[in-house]
DNA sequence: GGCAGAACAAGAGCAGTGCTCTCGTCTGTG
DNA sequence: CACAGACGAGAGCACTGCTCTTGTTCTGCC
């Protein structure tokens, strides 16, 4: 409980640290399937069964890195909420969209691990639900404050089946925010389809498909954001760029 | 080129469909991480190296089981798309996406290996186009028989970022369809969404938010036929259901 | 302040993996 | 019939995750 007791404990904090930065960097490079306990305690110069002090398995391991890919994307979506105009939903939309994809592209292994096939036996724990949930709730704001502003356009998806209401119903009660249900149901299907078109991209199936990928996602988005209903003021004009950034600036040669 | 000549190359096949046969049976229950060449030919009473006479390394065995697995997807979607009521796109598409997601919930661990992360260092060789592209040509042909039929509405999409309209020219000239560029763009937007809710559903991202699934999916992909402008003749009706088929019976309790 | 006990690093070892190489055997074909 | 190629078996290599034992270092409590 004293000062002293830190010692340890920081020393141990710091090797966790050490050892996670170390497989993230495996990760990045190999994939999660090429990570190697023994090959991160090798970098690490200590011996492998050293390791099993400070992770349980390999799998505890990958779970330590998954939350942290969770958390990393999600406040990526966090803050690309804070920082657009909380008065433009369709653009602030587009901008979460555009973090969670920028994020994915340049971590596609790290966006592998929690968006691609689940490891091997193994189920997302517990710790996982709340960090994974981080990039939808950011979605949910964004609905949340445009209908708050009056610039939610509720005409769109007007009837919804009763199931799906109820779903959706109790999914707004959980997070204490107020939708209507075909408003949820929607944004529910945009938040997995986001995935899919970011997941398409990452993994290669747009490949000799889609060559303007940033102008097609951008396009595909402000479509899902028209289907949730937001507006920004103004009807109509939801493709063109309000706040061009530069995205992905060209590589020098 | 004799009859003879078979007796060696049809023994040498069947050994390749019971290695994959088998190989395909451990996928299923532990998933492509934990498939082993060794565990395999265990199971059909070789040595490990002799397997090494049918495929050069384990990877080549994955490519084959993705090869199939993309077919046997693709053919699932082609055959909902034959049985479909050619005059209804709705309905149409609306079977496509079903078959797409029952599959897929039926065979996760090779849903997984599809479009899941690719496995290791590996990418996708040329063998796996072909197959891979089953899928989003059922789609596709979904709305060439509708706009052949004058039921694909195209107001919707009006005006496509130019880059993106190029796309999706060079992708129906490539196709040889006859599509307006905003429909063609929407689509493989709508083709990329597909499986991103079906691979939320099957990798358990809609765990304690969806819990509806079934509907939720119908609605969510008839959203999707919205956005491409498939109309069933009549306008409106795009959510009723027009063929009910049992989908899923509930389990036994 | 000293000491029991916890935390830790190191090493050996086990069972498993993908893959290679060698060595007999069988077989289809010139 | 003879021979080249296909084949199966086995040993072996380098690697993996993980466990257990041994010796050392640190820490909180009496």
């Amino acid at each position: 409980m004293n000062a002293i007791r830190g010692v340890r404990e920081r020393a141990r904090a710091e090797i966790t640290a050490a050892i996670k930065d170390e497989a993230r960097r495996q990760l990045a490079r190999e994939g999660a399937a090429r990570l190697s306990l023994r090959a991160v305690a090798r970098e690490l110069g200590m011996v492998s069964s050293a390791l099993y002090r400070y992770f349980p398995n390999r799998d505890e391991l990958l779970t330590a890195l998954i939350v942290d890919a969770y958390d990393a994307i999600g406040a990526t979506a966090e803050r690309a909420l804070a920082a657009a105009d909380r008065d433009r939903p369709v653009i602030r939309w587009r901008a979460v969209c555009r973090a969670v994809r920028q994020w994915a592209l340049a971590h596609p292994h790290e966006y592998a691990l929690i968006h691609g096939s689940p490891v091997p036996g193994y189920s997302a724990p517990q710790a996982t639900v709340a960090p994974a949930s981080r990039v939808g709730l950011a979605l949910i704001a964004v609905a949340r404050d445009a209908r708050a502003a009056g610039l939610l356009r509720e005409s769109a998806a007007t009837s919804v089946p009763r199931a799906v209401a109820e779903d959706a119903d109790r999914l707004t009660a959980r997070l204490d925010v107020d939708l209507p249900a075909p408003v949820t149901a929607t944004l529910v299907a945009a938040w997995a389809e986001l995935f899919g078109l970011v997941g398409f991209e990452v993994f290669g199936q747009f490949n000799r498909v889609v060559e303007a990928r940033e102008e097609f996602f951008d396009h595909a988005v402000a479509r899902l954001a028209e289907a949730v209903g937001l507006t920004d003021g103004d009807v109509g004009l939801t493709d063109g760029d309000g706040e061009r950034e530069p995205a992905t600036p060209p590589p020098g040669p």
